[in-house]
DNA sequence: GCAGCTTGTGTTATCGATAACAATGCTAGC
DNA sequence: GCTAGCATTGTTATCGATAACACAAGCTGC
């Protein structure tokens, strides 16, 4: 039998919620009793059940975060620090992954709701109706982050998709780009992704640039690889392009990579610019133009918000803008001084 | 309120038990009264209050996986397997991120063995003295990954870094390299970092290749950014070298991309191979000779043992060998035919 | 036609901690 | 010296599900 809690009371001379005081910060408990009560645990290796903690006290210590994939430096960033930021409260994060699929998504909220976390974070994208009245009707915090989206669930915590990628085609006919293609993800309904394209198209409009030429790849996330099919097929259809904006770093660097391959010279004979600022895109040769946005960041401001669970319940809907910015480099030419 | 069991019970005109069975795929329940609770649940909109549940049973559903850091995708695809495969059986993921530090480990396994999971997963590294009394007192399978250390605490999942990066050593000579620099990581001690780093040095010993040229850039994980700073050492520290074997792919991607920028030619000047396979080394101009290791399929055979839960928690220590190779690219320049 | 089995459902006890309240002893202030 | 009030500890009830066992009804085979 596992040591439990009556065995420590026992064993020190005291009753169980003394203990109870001694293993947690709040309960007024005289320091010399909490002293000894620790050396108890010690010595016999009591490990606290934090499920019957979390049942009698109704309080899972569990915040739910959703992701779309880990395997994405930065949900893997803002995750990182969500987690490094709660745990110093005892909160425990409980990760899920959608693999973009909103059905999957609405899957796992349900089996996430189920260990009654006291927040839950998503990526702002397409929700299932299904998810929005899970989320809705739980009565929990939810935090959308990583895009602004019109209609938002709960808070917020993100920057504008749609505004960033607007902002790098400005920046690009800045440069005197004319002829812009976009390279983006299939299957996009209602994402950041689509977010991105519509920037795109926005921007162009806008600058005067004629109608848009949009290559949808891939369904998201598109790799390295699939960046670099792209760029065959991007070649055969405008031909004429002189710039190639890419829905994310990893399809830039995949579509650059092919294009020196084919003799391309960049940016000479066409600019690439990509989405993310991932560090691939610092350190390749020439390194990517790229939009940037602190996912730690993010993820500290999404932690910092959390921390406030319990105005989050009742207050007003809170947005927290994360600022992006162009980051201009050798795939790209400088500007004319 | 919330609702609870006894609501739906009640609505559906049954008692607690039946409905909870009704919930579970085991319990011997009538195909009809369970198609009736089921359209009750729905309609009362009921989410089963899974702590309950696990205080009840005595099984958590969970099983903790810890890694180092989710930024690397080689963990992050295993963790995504895992989850994936887990699923299924509906079993939870309970992740926790050592952030490459003993200290940090020892403290999260307290904290995730307080959940109770039911297996808890590993990267074989260095665990601190009491990381192991806590993982042997609790009675809780482990499983160590990614590596096979000679001292495994429990069960182990993984391939020798040792015999990989020997074996790499063994290529890089059979293509006549002779002055081989290693790059590697600082406080590396008794990691799998360390095991590559020996398997060099046994490597070049077997081969005759005289003393090692081994650089310790920083601690891991060495980034493309601090892989591009080594390029600068190495070439002051051992000007004549031919060839660079680095840690990890970021590393080799960043010391190459450093080198290509300083006017050397790869391979004609230098040889340099990564560890891992990242897709970053697939897709680089030149790509990168590097060791793969499928980490989905590691993850895959990790949750294969792990729904064998009874059986690890009472049988002898299991052994799974994921096998590696070294993977060719243009980064090496190619046999003589 | 009845013992013995199977199937489906209900009853009762229980998992291990914590909340809420009660009780004790002590100190300060008058 | 007495009391209010604080600091510390204990007592009792309880969180919401499930395990184990009990029980009723139908069915089988002789």
């Amino acid at each position: 039998m596992r040591i439990k809690m009556t065995d420590v009371a026992a064993a020190a001379g005291v009753s169980t919620m003394t203990v109870s005081r001694a293993l947690r910060k709040d309960g007024r408990i005289a320091p010399d009793t909490r002293k000894q009560i620790l050396g108890v645990i010690e010595r016999l290796g009591y490990v606290p059940d934090q499920i019957a903690a979390s049942f009698s006290s109704q309080r899972s210590g569990f915040v739910a975060v959703l992701v779309p994939s880990l395997n994405n430096p930065h949900f893997a960033e803002t995750v990182q620090a969500i987690i490094e930021t709660l745990e110093v409260d005892g909160t425990q994060v409980l990760l899920g992954q959608t693999n973009y699929l909103p059905e999957r998504e609405e899957r796992i909220v349900l089996d996430l709701l189920r260990r009654r976390p006291e927040a839950i974070v998503l990526t702002a994208d397409a929700h299932s109706a299904r998810t929005r009245k899970l989320l809705g009707d739980s009565g929990i915090p939810v935090v959308e982050i990583w895009d602004l989206p019109p209609d938002p669930v709960g808070h917020q915590v993100g920057f504008s998709n749609f505004a960033a990628a607007k902002a790098m085609v400005t920046f690009l006919a800045d440069r005197g780009y004319r002829r812009i293609v976009y390279v983006g993800e299939t299957h996009d309904a209602d994402t950041r992704g689509a977010r991105r394209r519509e920037g795109y198209t926005a921007g162009l409009q806008e600058m005067g640039l004629g109608p848009p030429r949009v290559h949808l790849q891939s369904a998201p996330p598109v790799s390295m690889t699939e960046g670099g099919a792209a760029y065959h097929a991007v070649r055969q259809k405008w031909p004429d392009a002189d710039a190639v904006m890419c829905v994310s770093d990893p399809c830039a660097f995949g579509f650059m990579m092919q294009a020196i391959q084919s003799g391309v010279s960049i940016p000479r004979d066409l600019g690439i610019v990509g989405f993310g600022d991932f560090e691939v895109s610092r350190c390749s040769a020439p390194p990517l133009t790229t939009v940037g946005v602190d996912a730690v960041q993010l993820g500290l401001m999404t932690a910092k918000l959390l921390q406030e669970r319990d105005d989050l319940r009742s207050g007003p809907a809170r947005l927290v803008e994360i600022p992006f910015r162009v980051i201009e480099r050798g795939s790209t030419p400088a500007a004319a001084t």
